[in-house]
DNA sequence: TGTACATCAGTGAACGCGCGTTCACTGATGTAC
DNA sequence: TGTACATCAGTGAACGCGCGTTCACTGATGTAC
């Protein structure tokens, strides 16, 4: 039966922020839209009244995954006593329960390869996650001259993205432990 | 018809080959067993007189993936006339032909985040081909303390990994470049 | 404000398709004598 | 060394299954009067 304006504009967004933990979980490929509705409470049916293609919700997922990671990066460095926040962000980003929580955290790592190969859209909304992600860590960089700022931003985006990806590859719990800690103390001394 | 046994060997390494482009191409999930076969020249039918699953045929496509990247960097060390060769690896991963060429490049980029969900048999695997990877940075790495070499190794390859994985999620080419060209700049200045 | 009706969110069955896997069959290989 | 036969690599059709997508239907919502 028809649901009023505000309950559908809510069973949306829900779709879209479970589909955000879903794909994360599972990867995108992996991930069936049924199982996604049935994880938002819903049948599968009806997802074309909200969405046009797999494609679109894709994108939107991942906007919604690259928005709360860029928050939470924010959050962080905000809420850190010390210096300007970098610290704060590099250790929130190389943490154990990141790494242990591919539902909950960055696209970039729990859907790094797949993202690669995903359509215009999606590829460039994510994009756009990474420039704001690289601005977040620029405005917080030792060095003041803005494209030294960048540059140094983009270097640390990069061993981030890859600490965590590798982490999560390896058997070896102790290499995967020693990823992070190393990582984080080269990114601590410049 | 049976083939000879020298037959038999040769289709069955030309089709772990085959799979190990395949599946840096386009994915491990969205290559299907008939893709390979038919890149290999064959028919899905006969799949199955070499592999148990296309899961053991994962296994030793990555295993075949990181031996190539492996043996790439460490003939780039080798070929360098400059000191330690750790320069040379650094440049032959952040090359834009490498970012460009994701059938023939390192696994740990073009499959990633695939990789972090695939079975045991295969991450073991993997981890084992990061490991020679890390050995291979850090006998070349500045600092001559073992553990400090070997800290300094897995901070460069998270790094590398995340630096061309970033560089071909983006749309923005400007971007991709800066990517790798500032993680390049970053490694070579300790 | 109250009533009549068009709209449409959600259900559940169905669509064609491609997946991983199995199987009967073919005929050259390689073994046993 | 030559012959007879079991083996098995590769083919092509078929299997059940889950995928993205479509559709007829239901009934509460929200609009038009």
């Amino acid at each position: 039966m028809k649901r009023s304006k505000a309950e559908t504009a809510e069973t949306r967004h829900r779709i879209v922020e479970t589909a955000a933990r879903e794909f994360r979980r599972n990867g995108i490929h992996a991930t069936g839209l049924a199982d996604v509705m049935a994880a938002a409470g819903l049948t599968h049916g009806g997802f074309y009244r909200h969405f046009q293609s797999k494609d679109q919700l894709v994108a939107e997922a991942c906007a919604a995954g690259m928005n709360s990671i860029v928050a939470r990066a924010e959050a962080a460095a905000c809420q850190s006593d010390s210096n300007g926040g970098l610290e704060a962000i590099i250790e929130s980003y190389l943490a154990v329960n990141h790494r242990d929580d591919r539902a909950g955290g960055c696209p970039l790592t729990s859907l790094g390869s797949e993202l690669a190969r995903a359509d215009n859209e999606t590829r460039a909304t994510v994009s756009e996650g990474i420039v704001r992600f690289v601005e977040a860590l620029a405005t917080r960089a030792r060095r003041r001259k803005p494209e030294l700022a960048k540059s140094d931003a983009l270097f640390v985006l990069s061993a981030l993205v890859g600490a965590v990806t590798l982490s999560r590859i390896t058997t070896d719990t102790g290499l995967s432990d020693a990823i992070l800690s190393e990582t984080k103390r080269h990114l601590a001394r410049p």
